[in-house]
DNA sequence: TAAACGATTAGCT
DNA sequence: GCTAATCGTTTAT
């Protein structure tokens, strides 16, 4: 499924990683069925870096109050209605820029929020955008949505735009896979409740650990 | 036009 | 563990 890296997406200075590029086929099914296998899948902004994902949320239309596609379609969540494997980026308390990767069919309002990564690779480009002490790698870079968005620089001007080319941000497969773990979403007061976080088991980049911890919604 | 509300984080206690 | 800061989007007048 996919294709190989593109060549011209590589950066002299900083590499894309190699592997397999993830596309719309692999996102158009629901977020739920996607969210658990991105998990370990590299995210990576050409020229700037990124990191394997290690904690994601899913959002259903269906059933789901948190989801911001519930609610029927607005201008600011309509990028969420798009094809699968295109970018939803929104403010959040506004200031943090949150990244989603849009899952399921187009219009059916389905996608998954990016929490955490673990960095790979050169991270003086995302340590410089978070303001941290140049080659940063520790969890204050990128454990936490709205640090995400910080490191990779996400402005809303990527919103709706494709993965890929007219992006720039990549999902590739280079086969490592780790443990998943399942629990409840973070940091909404709605449809709580709903084992529909996945992440890493094991990995210091996941938030809410002292819940996990606790053996909560394992 | 006004009010309320966050898919958060940093900084205290 | 708890709370304040912060401001665009949504929802209600």
């Amino acid at each position: 499924m996919g294709v190989m890296t593109p060549r011209a997406a590589t950066d002299g200075l900083l590499p894309t990683p190699a592997g397999c590029v993830l596309t719309a086929d692999f996102f158009g099914r629901p977020s739920d069925e996607v969210g658990p296998e991105l998990i370990g899948k590299i995210l990576w902004l050409r020229g700037v870096g990124g990191g394997r994902l290690t904690e994601v949320e899913a959002y259903l239309p269906e059933n789901d109050p948190a989801c911001h596609a519930f609610r029927g379609l607005t201008r600011r969540n309509a990028a969420m209605f798009g094809a699968p494997g295109s970018i939803y980026v929104y403010r959040s308390y506004g200031i943090h820029m949150l990244l989603n990767l849009v899952c399921d069919q187009l219009s059916v309002g389905s996608a998954v929020l990016v929490r955490s990564f673990e960095p790979l690779g050169d991270t003086r480009m995302l340590s410089g955008n978070r303001g941290l002490p140049e080659g940063e790698r520790g969890v204050e870079l990128s454990r936490g949505p709205g640090r995400v968005g910080q490191a990779l620089g996400l402005h809303l001007g990527m919103n709706g735009l494709g993965l890929g080319e007219a992006s720039g941000l990549y999902i590739i497969d280079d086969g490592q896979s780790g443990a998943v773990g399942c629990t409840t979403r973070i940091g909404i007061s709605v449809g709580d409740g709903l084992p529909l976080r996945y992440y890493t088991i094991g990995s210091a980049y996941v938030t809410g650990l002292g819940r996990i911890g606790r053996g909560e919604r394992a």
